[in-house]
DNA sequence: TAGGCCATCTGGTCCT
DNA sequence: AGGACCAGATGGCCTA
C-alpha cells in the first residue's frame, strides 16, 4: 500500500465517511454469518497470514535498520528491542545531522566563505566512511585526535532513560556521567556480551569505535545500561 | 515471581 | 470488496 508513515488521524473520516464505513463493517458482519463455519475459519487464517506476513515484513526492516546502527553486531551480541532501536536510530540521525552542522560551520570558519573550497574540504574531512561507522584505523583526512566531541552527543540512553525506556535491558539506576565518558578502551564488563571474557575483544570486536570520540552506543552512554540477556538471540528467531 | 519483550490473533477503521 | 494498518488482548519466553 501506499501509505508507508502512518496516517495522520482525520483524513477522510467525517462523520458521513465514519457511518459509511460502518455500514460496510455491517454488511459484512451480515455476510460473515451467512458464512459457513468452514469459510469464516478460512477468512481468518486468511486474514491472520496476512497479518503475519505484515509482522514479519516489519521485522525484517527492523532488522535493518538494525543493521546501520551503531551498534553491536554479532552472534554473542543481543539484539536491540524494537523500542530501542528506534530511539537510538532517531538518536543516530539527530546527531549525524548535528555532525553535519557542525563541519559545515568549522568549514565555513577555516575557509571564511570560500564556499568552493569550503566543499572540498568537508567531501575530504568526512568521508562516507564515517557515517558508514567503519571506524578502524584513521582514515585519511579523518582527524584521531578529535576533539572530545564527535557529535555522538545527545545521549541515546539520557533519552532512553528520559522516556522511561530501558534500552536493551538497561540495568537499574545508572548514575549519570557528568562529562564526556572515557572511551577506550571498553569494560569487558560492557553488557550485551554472552559471556565478558577479558582480555578479549570487547563486544568480540564487532563494534566500531571511534579513536578519539565517545562510543555512540547506549553501553557507554548510561553506564551499566543493558546487560545480559543474550539468550533471547534465539528466542528471537522462532 | 514480576516485569520486559515478543509473536500472534482479532476486530475496527481506512484506503484503493 | 479486499487489503493494509492499528491497537488491544493473550500467552510464551527469558532474566533479575
Amino acid at each position: 500500500m501506499q501509505w508507508p508513515w502512518p496516517r495522520p488521524l482525520g483524513i477522510n473520516s467525517g462523520p458521513s465517511r465514519r457511518a459509511a464505513a460502518a455500514a460496510a463493517a455491517a454488511a459484512a458482519k451480515k455476510d460473515k454469518k451467512q458464512m459457513s463455519e468452514g469459510e469464516l475459519q478460512q477468512l481468518r487464517l486468511k486474514i491472520n497470514s496476512r497479518e503475519r506476513k505484515r509482522m514479519h515484513d516489519l521485522n525484517i526492516a527492523m532488522d535493518g535498520l538494525r543493521e546501520v546502527m551503531p551498534y553491536a553486531h554479532g552472534p554473542s551480541v543481543r539484539k536491540l528491542s524494537k523500542i530501542a532501536t528506534l530511539l537510538l536510530a532517531r538518536n543516530y540521525i539527530l546527531m549525524l545531522t548535528n555532525s553535519l552542522e557542525e563541519m559545515k560551520r568549522l568549514v565555513s570558519e577555516i575557509y571564511g566563505g570560500h564556499h568552493h573550497h569550503a566543499a572540498a574540504a568537508v567531501a575530504a574531512y568526512h568521508p562516507s566512511a564515517c557515517g558508514a561507522m567503519s571506524h578502524g584505523p584513521p582514515l585519511p583526512g579523518h582527524p584521531v585526535g578529535h576533539p572530545m566531541h564527535h557529535p555522538l552527543l545527545p545521549s541515546t540512553a539520557a533519552t532512553l532513560a528520559t522516556t522511561g525506556i530501558t534500552a536493551v535491558r538497561a540495568a537499574p539506576p545508572p548514575p549519570p556521567p557528568p562529562a564526556p565518558i572515557p572511551q577506550a578502551p571498553h569494560p569487558a564488563s560492557h553488557g550485551l556480551l554472552k559471556s565478558p571474557s577479558p582480555g578479549s575483544a570487547p563486544l568480540g570486536g564487532a563494534f566500531p569505535h571511534w579513536s578519539g570520540m565517545p562510543c555512540p552506543c547506549s553501553m557507554c552512554q548510561v553506564p551499566s545500561a543493558a546487560h545480559h540477556h543474550v539468550s533471547r538471540l534465539s528466542a528471537d528467531s522462532k
